[in-house]
Order: structure tokens, then C-alpha cells, then sequence
DNA sequence: TTCCAGGTATGCA
DNA sequence: TGCATACCTGGA
């Protein structure tokens, strides 16, 4: 990969395994927004937006020292991906059409706190309402950042969000999770050190942790250890991917969510989450599993 | 009008 | 432990 520094942006070139609508449409992050030509998306204090320009990626608004410091490890640009499709390419054919069709996926690195609060909203919900939920949440809540002209929102912080108002929070369309992401974030703002020490904790060990927050439960625990705290281990099992692995892998038989993930766990090991990326892009992409 | 959507909490056997 | 049920909300 070569990095060009131009006029507040930067040109990727020779990268491999990088399309927007992969990473950014597989279901990991909620604030990404295609707008005709490019994504933009509020990361931390930070708009950036990503362009494909035939070969090469422009992620705009940033300079040499943002890309080293923020983004470079945000968009998992360290991990050979050639290398981890090619392994799971090995297991059989279905992954070998995955990991062939979602080629271009990444796993992102995520903030866990926002990550934490996404993900509880995203419980027995839909994907159209989640995002708006976390916009108005971000427009209430967070401090504004201009750009080009436009206005976007930072995701706010521990200490802010547990000071929010529970009616405010219902009205931003939390639902009955309002009360979930307050006492969460009454937790996290005691002792916020402690959630982003899980990055350097054993899966098993994280996963316990989160468990505590209210409204975290397996699935949406397996997703912010997925995509915040790189926990490639973690294989989040919705109602999606039960699906998905019921119809390829098992006939359309009923499996127990636990015993997927207990069987996903034997298959693919330490991949299991690049795994399910592939999968879920791969079999939603394909109407399969419907 | 009714049902469902990228689960979790709760109560009961 | 395992299972059934309720739960905000808005779009189909």
C-alpha cells in the first residue's frame, strides 16, 4: 500500500481488500452514509469521507498525521485480508463464495463505548430506525462539527449521556431501551478506563463484562467484542445468521443459536468473526435465508 | 388494522 | 437451565 498525501486528503493506493459498500453495508457500523459518489462518516471528533477512485482510496478530510494515527487503525489497514480469505476459502465451498463475493470486507475498529450504546439500540430493531436513533441522539447530545458547509454530530460522550434526560431519549426513538442506554451510561462514566481495557482482555473475560450493562445480552455482547474490542473470535448470532446457516450449511433444519455459535466456534476459530462478516454480506446480498 | 424487525429482561416451571 | 412472553416504534 502507498500513502499520497493531497490537498486534505489521502490517496491509497495499492490496497487490497478495500470497497466501501463491503465494510460499510455488512452491518457494522450505523454512521456511515453513502451519498452518491462517496461515504461519509463521524468518527470520534473527526468527519472523514471515502471515495473509490479506480484503483486507489481517497479518504478526504484528513492528512498524513490523522491517517497515521486514527485511520490507519480504524479501517484495520495492519490485517492481511488476502490471507484470512484465503484460509476460510480452504473449509469449503460456500465460504469460498463468501469470502469471493464479500472480497472488499474489513473489519472495523470501532470505539467500544459508542459501539456499546449502537448496539444495545440495535436489540429488536431494524436497521432504518437504529441509525436515526443514533443521529438524534448525536444531534441532542453531541457537539457539532462543520464541514463543507454541513453539520454533523459527535457521538457524546459517557459523561453527557448519563446526565440525558430519559423522556429526551425516548423522544431521540430509543423505545423501551431508553432506560438501558441511561444506566449503561451511568456505569461506563464511573469507570469508562474499564471498558476500553477489555481490548487487551481474553475474549471469554469481555464478553462477561459487557454482559452486565442492561440490554446487553449474547448477540449484541459478541458484536461490540467484534467491532471494538478485536475479538475475532466473537461470531454474533442473530436472527439473520441463524438463518443463513441453517439454510447453507444444514439443510433449512432448526438450530439452537447456541449451538451455532458453538459449531461456528469449531469451524472457523480465531476467523469466526471475519467469518460471519462474510456470510451475513454474502447471503443478505443474495436474498438467501429470507 | 396487524405484523414484524439485526434481542433482552423477566417470570415461572 | 429452559422456555414463553412483553417490549418502543414505524413502515409495509
Amino acid at each position: 500500500m502507498e500513502v499520497i498525501e493531497e490537498k486534505s486528503s489521502i490517496r491509497l493506493e495499492n490496497l487490497d481488500s478495500f470497497v466501501s459498500t463491503h465494510i460499510f453495508d455488512c452491518g457494522q457500523a450505523f454512521r456511515w452514509e453513502f451519498d452518491g459518489t462517496g461515504y461519509v462518516g463521524v468518527v470520534g471528533d473527526r468527519v472523514i469521507r471515502v471515495v473509490e477512485d479506480r484503483e486507489a482510496i481517497i479518504l478526504e478530510n484528513c492528512n498524513r498525521e490523522d491517517f497515521k494515527h486514527i485511520w490507519f487503525n480504524y479501517f484495520d489497514l495492519d490485517r492481511d485480508y488476502a490471507e484470512i480469505r484465503k484460509e476460510l476459502a480452504k473449509l469449503d465451498s460456500i465460504m469460498k463464495r463468501a469470502t469471493t463475493f464479500g472480497y472488499g470486507i474489513r473489519i472495523l475498529n470501532q470505539d467500544p463505548w459508542e459501539t456499546l450504546i449502537s448496539f444495545i439500540i440495535s436489540a429488536n430493531n431494524n436497521i432504518g430506525r437504529i441509525g436515526k436513533t443514533i443521529e438524534n441522539i448525536c444531534k441532542v447530545y453531541g457537539d457539532m462539527i462543520i464541514w463543507r458547509g454541513q453539520q454533523y454530530y459527535k457521538f457524546p460522550s459517557p459523561h453527557v449521556l448519563a446526565k440525558a434526560d430519559i423522556d429526551t431519549l425516548r423522544r431521540c426513538g430509543c423505545g423501551y431501551r431508553d432506560r438501558y442506554i441511561l444506566e449503561t451510561a451511568h456505569m461506563v462514566a464511573k469507570h469508562e478506563e474499564k471498558l476500553y481495557s477489555l481490548k487487551m482482555a481474553p475474549y471469554n473475560d469481555a464478553i462477561n463484562y459487557l454482559l452486565k450493562f442492561p440490554g446487553v445480552g449474547p448477540k449484541v455482547a459478541d458484536c461490540i467484542a467484534l467491532f471494538s474490542l478485536g475479538k475475532h473470535e466473537a461470531f454474533p448470532v442473530d436472527v439473520w445468521i441463524k438463518r443463513i446457516i441453517e439454510t447453507l450449511y444444514f439443510g433449512g433444519e432448526e438450530i439452537h443459536k447456541k449451538d451455532i455459535k458453538k459449531w461456528a466456534s469449531d469451524k472457523f476459530g480465531d476467523y469466526a468473526g471475519f467469518a460471519q462478516q462474510y456470510l451475513f454480506y454474502y447471503a443478505r446480498e443474495n436474498n438467501i435465508g429470507k
